[in-house]
DNA sequence: GATGAATGAGTTTTCATTCAT
DNA sequence: CATGAATGAAAACTCATTCAT
């Protein structure tokens, strides 16, 4: 991965998460990154490409937050770091996130693969922790997550903390 | 309202809300609503009047839905009408739904007016309930019917009934 | 067909019978016929939609050509009408069948289906006039036509009438 | 000439005759030749060069082939070598006659030179032969070896032979 | 009110060519 | 000699918008 390369798809990440992928044009990519704009075409085939280049990188890094929160062996433990994991949305990775949202809503882009290891963990934490229905409390959980997420990316709420704090009580955290 | 309207703003609600607002043509909105593409521009003005006809009628069906439920007088009941909500979008406006969930990513149009009288009236069914912190209560619900909204609009999960108990439970209804 | 068409099928005939399909670009078609760049897209969909366009006009006159020759009843005449063609090529048709002759070197724009008919006619002449060979003397024929179609598009020799002589002649016609 | 300059050469042949000198990009050329981009650039200054290094090659090859005609003494051993010629092309020299009639299209690739010295000979045959218009039976022949070359190479017709021997039997051979 | 031909500016994409290594 | 990253200009194509009818 060259310089230029990279340049490419930090810019795309940026313009792409805030003014949306059909909104941004190739050649404003390739403005922002400095570059010509033949340059992302040779690099990424064709803009479609540079999405997906993106979105692999994303996922990639989604992949290992959550791997990482899966092994933890304790149930409230796990619990716990999951839903802190929305508010702890670091500057860095601001944008990746917000694009992955965004994209959700596009027809062709929702894919939930990287959410399943997720799910069985959940599950399998809620039935230690003896809950009548994991299964139920871990769409529970996950829709909850979206949902801050959400919030968190579109409009950065104040009181936050506060409302992490009510959140944790609702599973004696 | 002429037919020939109507037709082009149900079809242009229809491409907006699964293709997105960008990605859809006003040429492909014609020819799927079975118009001349100069209709469109007759009486809409540009592609941005036709989008905010559809979301002056969204707008307005959302006032409406939150207006019953403010006005419940009974904390409880209020609370149960609101997340039960996102459960209970009907077929009829579905794409309604999908297309102000899925505008909200987009820079210029997010619009929280709707919701600050929801918010007020949320505040003071928890302050009622005896809840500590009322405010960041309220923002929780709020997030949470957000996730339960994009999760349904995007995936309807199966067992919605049970999930919805789950919540319920949360807050005691 | 609105006259604007017309004009854009006659500059992209004339263009791509001199110039070569690959080699003219659709700017340079609509500069030359006085048309936007937008409205051939319109039309034809894609530059090949503009070249099939005009293939359907040269196939259907090829066709009409054929056919006349075709219905001829008498052997020697049908052969001595055949003969003549291709040096009776005139100036209106002389782009359209540049156009198809260059083409037919274009991997996939080899078209046999016009010849068919012509061949069963010749293969029933030269039986009539009982050639030992008809098959063979009918791709001969054909062969030479080509020959000949070649040349006078290319190079118009001079001295064209001695030449038409000196083949009628190998048929004594 | 080094490997991959001959590499580039013949793969240029190749797509330059079957896909069209203008349709094939220097980065196919290069891709099929299996070496980089910038070395056709090195070896042939740029594409026409490329082409012109090419033509040479094939100009050369058929300079040979027509000075072994002509040096024939005898003219009807002349005629028949000359006729003959078309059906003889092996599959070693298909690929550069096809890009060589393809060329002949092509406004400023028309090139007569190699063909005078055949005319010269041929005139001189027929009028051996006791012929009453040697140049316009020279045209003729010329024609038609242009139109057997065509069917050949692009359709190779069944009963080659037999054709053929419809053809000598015209000049009596 | 309604059509659809036409435009022009912009978008994606291609490609011959250059150049540092 | 050879590579492959990079460029810039031009190509194909899209699309919101206008306008005569």
């Amino acid at each position: 991965m060259t310089e230029k390369q990279e340049r490419i798809l930090h810019s795309a990440l940026r313009l792409f998460a805030t003014e949306g992928y059909a909104s941004t044009s190739t050649s404003k990519v390739a403005k922002t990154a400095g570059v010509s704009e033949g340059l992302i075409f040779r690099h990424f085939g064709n803009k479609e490409g540079l999405l997906n280049a993106i979105m692999d990188q994303s996922k990639e890094a989604a992949r290992q937050m959550v791997a990482e929160i899966i092994l933890t062996p304790e149930p409230k433990e796990l619990l716990r770091k999951l839903l802190e994991m929305p508010f702890n949305i670091g500057k860095e990775h601001y944008e990746m996130w917000r694009l992955v949202y965004a994209l959700k809503w596009q027809t062709d882009q929702y894919d939930t693969s990287t959410q399943e290891p997720l799910k069985v963990a959940l599950i399998n934490a809620f039935q230690k922790l003896g809950y009548a229905d994991p299964d139920a409390e871990t769409e529970l959980v996950l829709m909850f997550m979206d949902g801050a997420a959400t919030a968190l990316l579109l409009h950065e709420p104040d009181r936050k903390m506060e409302i992490l704090s009510a959140l944790k009580e609702k599973y004696k955290l």
